[in-house]
DNA sequence: GTCTATAGAAAGATAGAC
DNA sequence: GTCTATCTTTCTATAGAC
């Protein structure tokens, strides 16, 4: 029926460059398994967008999980949103929330790629694993306060919720909602579960209001 | 190697029974997707597991999208969490993700079959639709305020990010966490976001509190 | 370093016997 | 109403040519 199409030149064969082409590999498996997730998509799929056989992909990473694995720490190796104080951690999850989420947003990020791949077993191990290395930890070490670890975990949770629901499953209400209304909801919320005390009251600026009023409550 | 098994008893067909066996199927798939995911299971699985051989499945739902769908509307059907006022709602919220996740619990539930089916596109839709109908709309209708949609899919995407993280991801840090104090955080971050607003202080009690000490911050 | 060709397993769906 | 057998497609992975 339909012809195959080369993404690449019309050569016969790509012009020999191992690292070249492991590159063209790896992003094109970022790519993939962001918008598919790793259940979705097939080793022959990532080989055709970098512009290769399915058998280099096996050659330069043994097999389609440790292509995986190795595509998961390239997605999750930005750190700049723990990078600051934690006066900027809600404001800057909100912003990546929102503007990686919204209608015509870019598909390739690393929160699709763990939402669209976690139903697969040995894809949640290796997602599990770098979640903790690269999302849990820094964050952890941000929080100040009782239990961080607990409450850097239900807010990645938190994050991970949100773009579900606003990308993933598409629900209207999310999806469709006012943008300035969701970012200060969400912005908050954030406030609030990075306050040093959770379960408590009034954790914006914390620090600063309760040395000019103790009796608040 | 290992000979397939029966799971019913060892007769040489089963016996014809056309609602026993489409209700058998749909309670095979029920738990097949919640523990795998749509693309997770095939259909030779689900029938297997119902006593049955794959044809019937065709048969009896037309195909395993149809299926599926069919599987989403019994697991989506359970209403009590919308059922009280507005009161119980965040430790209703709270009880339904620390019992449904804890460590050894039953992994047949409605979030999981969400969290683990929503990377197929065709899953996306019919569980979008079905979120909408069965989860959305009541739980909007129990909220006051302003924006109560909006509101109602912040907490329902709150709860999915919980339950990836507790159990299809299975951090370690939610995963293992105090029970005792993890509830205690969820609840109130529940009851903030039920509080008619969202983006304003100490929305627990909001409205009795509010009568007694209009000047409270 | 890259390819064609293919092995071997598993998927969704259907024809036709009983 | 239920089965066996089979069609067709797709998957991961590998052997071997150039």
């Amino acid at each position: 029926m339909i012809e195959k199409q080369r993404v690449s030149v019309d050569q016969p064969k790509r012009p020999r460059n191992a690292v070249a082409t492991r590159e063209a590999i790896l992003q094109s498996a970022l790519a993939a398994f962001s918008r598919h997730g790793y259940d979705g998509v097939g080793v022959r799929d990532i080989a055709q967008a970098a512009g290769v056989t399915a058998v280099l992909v096996n050659r330069y990473f043994g097999s389609k999980e440790e292509l995986f694995a190795a595509a998961v720490e390239v997605a999750f190796a930005d750190r700049s949103l723990f990078e600051g104080d934690s006066s900027m951690l809600a404001p800057g999850l909100t912003a990546v929330i929102m503007t990686r989420t919204e209608k015509d947003a870019e598909p390739i990020n690393p929160f699709f790629l763990l939402l669209r791949s976690a139903p697969n077993p040995r894809a949640a191990e290796i997602l599990r694993d770098s979640i903790a290395r690269h999302f849990e930890r820094p964050l952890t070490s941000l929080l100040r306060g009782p239990r961080a670890g607990e409450r850097a975990a239900i807010i990645l949770a938190v994050v991970m919720g949100l773009s579900l629901f606003r990308k993933v499953i598409g629900s209207k209400a999310l999806a469709d909602a006012n943008a300035a209304s969701l970012s200060g909801d969400l912005k908050t919320m954030f406030q609030r579960l990075i306050g040093s005390a959770a379960s408590r009251e009034s954790p914006v600026r914390r620090s600063h209001a309760e040395k000019r009023n103790q009796r608040r409550l």
